[in-house]
DNA sequence: AAAAAAC
């Protein structure tokens, strides 16, 4: 019913709307941007996917026609806790504002100062920025921020999640008190609340339902697997094969050293596929994120990083090759499919150890998952230990004991194609398990060995990490079962990283 | 059981 012409947005800004092909707001939109516009402070509780960063940035725009930047003095600044949504920012003020002649500045971490410190001398209209990068500017007296008229807070439960809270608390005292703010968060507990109470005045409060916690429109399935990383791995190549509907898809992990793994193993097998997670280098990241936009990486391994807020549009699946921990984090994930009512599917692998957390996503999703090809129960157990008395072992429920004291009897069941990757034995406390197979040359279960060293070495998935890595893996390249692709070895040159594959 | 963010 609104128009975005009703809403008191200048001409510039409208016509670059209208170019994007938007005519109707978004409710959090048609809510926002009257009260922006005269000034007042915002509290936007919204989630993303709801318009909620146009919802500030159109509002930005035409408030920021009156007026001209000064050397070293931003006139408005957003915050935003990841240095991809913070990009992302600063492509909506690319997009709308291209009417404008504005000086919009990104300061986010992982790139080079001088650049940045370049824009901040010739005066920045807008600063988009991760607190640490901007707070980093600020100390090195490269910035004023007595002149800032807007303060834009965004996802703050994500900031306060993420330690961000002191640093917001700081950068807000710099700032003078007859400032507009605009305080966005997906949620609202009581810490954000009060954050908000002592940063806002006299809010015009919004809210827009939360996005159907999981929407309708994806297909959601628990798959059963083994913990074995190989196992898993495995299944999920099978599951992936298994998709005739594959358009593109996000397949996340818990861990940033997994992803890097299963990254590798991805591509050894011949996948389409990229990673992202917070070590890597920022052009990496990025470079990354726009071949998987663009479509030149079907699938993307990637952490927690890419869960929320990221602005990528048409993935047609979303698999968990972990469970995520906490269950919130479940609906962000799949959250990156089924997105503006269009289909899409997900998949969750759950092994034993994870049970309690698939338990914890069903009640707070409110709705049982369906299991793809059976549950747990129905998985043929590969070491299951004769010796284990502890009465929970059966039920699913996590069972340390067992780790380490399978023994071989158990393994008759298992299935002979999976066991390729019994170097695991190599390393492991469990040394009764070798003889079971004869000896492969490698997996990259063999870098567990050298966990210490990789920690050290911290950024697992950049190009120079990999020349650094253990030499004596170079003539490994039976990185797990299953067929490898001639290719480049254990060696992968840094631009496969960044453009995938043809 | 983690990830994210400043050098």
């Amino acid at each position: 019913m609104t128009n975005f012409a009703d809403l008191g947005l200048s001409q510039k800004v409208l016509s670059a709307v209208t170019d994007a092909g938007y005519t109707t707001p978004t409710p959090i939109q048609a809510g926002a941007i009257p009260p922006a516009l005269q000034r007042r402070d915002i509290l936007g509780i919204a989630q993303t996917g709801t318009g909620k960063t146009a919802s500030f940035v159109l509002p930005m725009l035409t408030l920021l026609e009156k007026g001209r930047a000064r050397a070293r003095m931003p006139r408005t600044l957003i915050l935003e806790p990841t240095r991809e949504l913070a990009a992302q920012v600063a492509e909506n003020f690319d997009k709308y504002g291209k009417n404008h002649k504005l000086n919009i500045a990104l300061l986010i971490g992982g790139v080079s100062f001088d650049e940045q410190d370049r824009k901040l001398e010739r005066g920045a209209d807008v600063l988009i920025c991760t607190p640490g990068r901007l707070l980093d500017h600020f100390e090195r007296g490269k910035l004023l921020m007595s002149g800032v008229e807007i303060l834009v807070i965004d996802e703050a439960d994500r900031m306060l999640d993420m330690g961000f809270i002191p640093d917001i608390e700081r950068i807000a005292k710099l700032i003078p008190f007859t400032r507009q703010t605009l305080f966005f968060s997906a949620t609202m507990p009581a810490e954000i609340q009060k954050l908000a109470d002592r940063f806002l005045q006299n809010p015009e409060r919004l809210e827009v339902a939360r996005r159907a916690s999981t929407a309708t429109t994806v297909t959601q399935r628990f798959v059963a697997a083994h913990a074995k990383d190989y196992e898993k791995r495995a299944t999920l190549r099978d599951l992936i094969r298994a998709q005739d509907d594959l358009k593109n898809a996000i397949i996340f992990c818990n861990r940033k050293k997994d992803v890097a793994d299963l990254f590798r193993s991805l591509d050894r097998h011949g996948f389409s596929v990229g990673a992202l997670h917070g070590d890597m280098d920022q052009r990496s990241r990025m470079a990354m994120l726009a071949n998987f936009k663009d479509g030149n990486i079907k699938l993307l391994v990637a952490s927690d990083v890419a869960a929320r807020g990221l602005d990528i549009p048409d993935v047609s699946h979303v698999f968990n090759f972990d469970v995520p921990i906490h269950a919130e984090d479940y609906v962000h994930r799949i959250g990156r499919t089924g997105r503006a009512g269009r289909s899409g599917a997900s998949f969750t692998l759950v092994t034993k150890r994870d049970i309690k957390f698939a338990d914890a996503i069903e009640k707070l999703i409110d709705q049982k998952v369906e299991w793809l090809n059976g549950d747990l129960s129905e998985l043929p157990e590969p070491m299951e230990s004769h010796d284990n008395r502890r009465e929970r072992g059966r039920d699913g429920r996590r069972d340390r004991k067992k780790d380490v004291e399978r023994s071989s009897k158990g393994r008759s069941d298992r299935r002979p194609d999976t066991a390729t990757a019994d170097s695991a034995a190599e390393i492991e406390p469990v040394v009764e398990r070798a003889e079971a197979v004869k000896p492969q040359r490698n997996t990259d279960t063999s870098k567990q060995g050298h966990a210490g060293r990789n920690d050290r070495l911290g950024r697992a998935q950049s190009a120079a990490n990999d020349d650094n890595r253990d030499r004596r893996s170079r003539h490994r390249r039976d990185y797990d079962d299953g067929p490898t692709p001639i290719g480049f070895g254990d060696e992968i040159p840094a631009f496969m990283l960044i453009v995938g594959k043809a």
